[in-house]
DNA sequence: GTGTGTCAAGCAGAG
DNA sequence: CTCTGCTTGACACAC
């Protein structure tokens, strides 16, 4: 069981999404820009590893415009060994990563355009673990889509553009039950027609559900995972904000509402990525409360890296230095 | 320096 | 019709 949180660290004086305006594009920017979040994302992934958080989400924006057509520039060449030193390091520390191509990927839209873009987004981004070497265990995460007032055509379309997908992007694509429109009954479904695995979300499972048991529920998503080609089954925890809209995550985990959803895994691994405002700081006490339940090993002793590089040090790192210094 | 409108991209539902 | 939320944060320009 591995644990991990999504895309930001807010400690960190460094961020791994520095971009610039598309009116404002030029190679050099793009350079600095990729170097700059290719260098955070490797002080990231230590400080996780010094911290026992094994399971990283990384961001969408590490090359800026990474599928836009205004970016003809190889980057993949140009920054082929820095990919492949990142995931030197993820498999010699054994992490987990993954990627969640954000709202605009929609493989079922009705629009050629729409779905030809977001194909375009899940190439980019699963080339990127491919140049870091990683086996179809480091996963592409998406929702289905929209529902265009018919679920059934909805679902279909996704299902005939999944079997078309490039094989490298389809090895690494899984669906993730939303909050609204298409729950886990929707993707056991087009499981069972395309083999794609189900990442399981318990809160928007809360939202949109059959009257499936969690802990059903939690077996079935699990059973869609190829134990070998998928790896461990991951899933998203998070859980209502007190007194907010229905389907807001909560700011800072409850650690008695996570503690008794535990109860519920009977035993079932799952690398879990906790998506909750406060970042690492939630998924660190996750981390204590599996600690104590023992079904997490024990804390590391190696040495921390800093949140904040020393003064002088990082010229590419944007000075951010008062955010390493914020208050609580 | 600090404040603030806006940023490549989609969809649904609330107000 | 417009605004909001979704993993959201960060750029860019005005002051």
């Amino acid at each position: 069981m591995k644990i991990g949180y999504p895309c930001v660290n807010e400690a960190m004086d460094c961020s791994a999404a520095s971009t610039f305006r598309l009116a404002s594009y030029s190679e050099e920017r793009l350079v600095a820009a990729v170097a700059a979040n290719l260098a955070c994302l490797r002080r990231l992934l230590e400080w996780n590893v010094s911290q026992g958080l094994y399971f990283f989400r990384m961001g969408s924006g590490i090359v800026p415009f990474g599928s836009h057509e205004i970016n003809a520039y190889p980057w993949q060449t140009h920054f082929g060994p820095e990919f492949r030193a990142l995931g030197e390091y993820i498999k010699q520390q054994e992490l987990r990563v993954s990627f969640h191509p954000d709202q605009f990927v929609v493989l079922n839209s009705p629009d050629p355009g729409i779905v030809r873009r977001s194909i375009d987004e899940l190439v980019y981004q699963g080339s990127m673990l491919d140049l870091m070497g990683l086996d179809g265990t480091a996963k592409l995460q998406i929702h289905v889509g929209g529902l265009y007032g018919d679920r059934e055509l909805a679902l279909s379309r996704f299902a005939a553009v999944h079997a078309a997908l490039p094989a490298a992007v389809r090895a690494r694509v899984v669906v993730e039950n939303d909050d609204r429109l298409f729950s886990l009954r929707d993707c056991l479904h087009l499981h069972e027609r395309t083999g794609v695995p189900i990442l399981f979300d318990n809160f928007h499972h809360e939202c949109l559900h059959h009257g499936e048991p969690m802990a059903g529920a939690l077996r079935l998503a699990a059973a869609t995972w190829h134990p070998v080609a998928d790896g461990v089954p991951m899933m998203d925890y998070s859980s209502q904000a007190p007194a907010e809209r229905r389907g807001k995550h909560t700011p800072s985990l409850v650690e008695e509402l996570f503690r008794n959803f535990v109860t519920e895994l009977h035993g079932l691994d799952f690398d879990i990525m906790f998506e909750i405002k406060d970042k690492e700081a939630s998924a660190l006490r996750a981390l204590a409360v599996l600690r104590e339940l023992s079904l997490a090993g024990p804390a590391p002793t190696g040495p921390v890296p800093p949140l904040a590089l020393p003064p002088g040090a990082g010229a590419s790192a944007k000075a951010k230095g008062a955010k390493a210094l914020k208050a609580p």
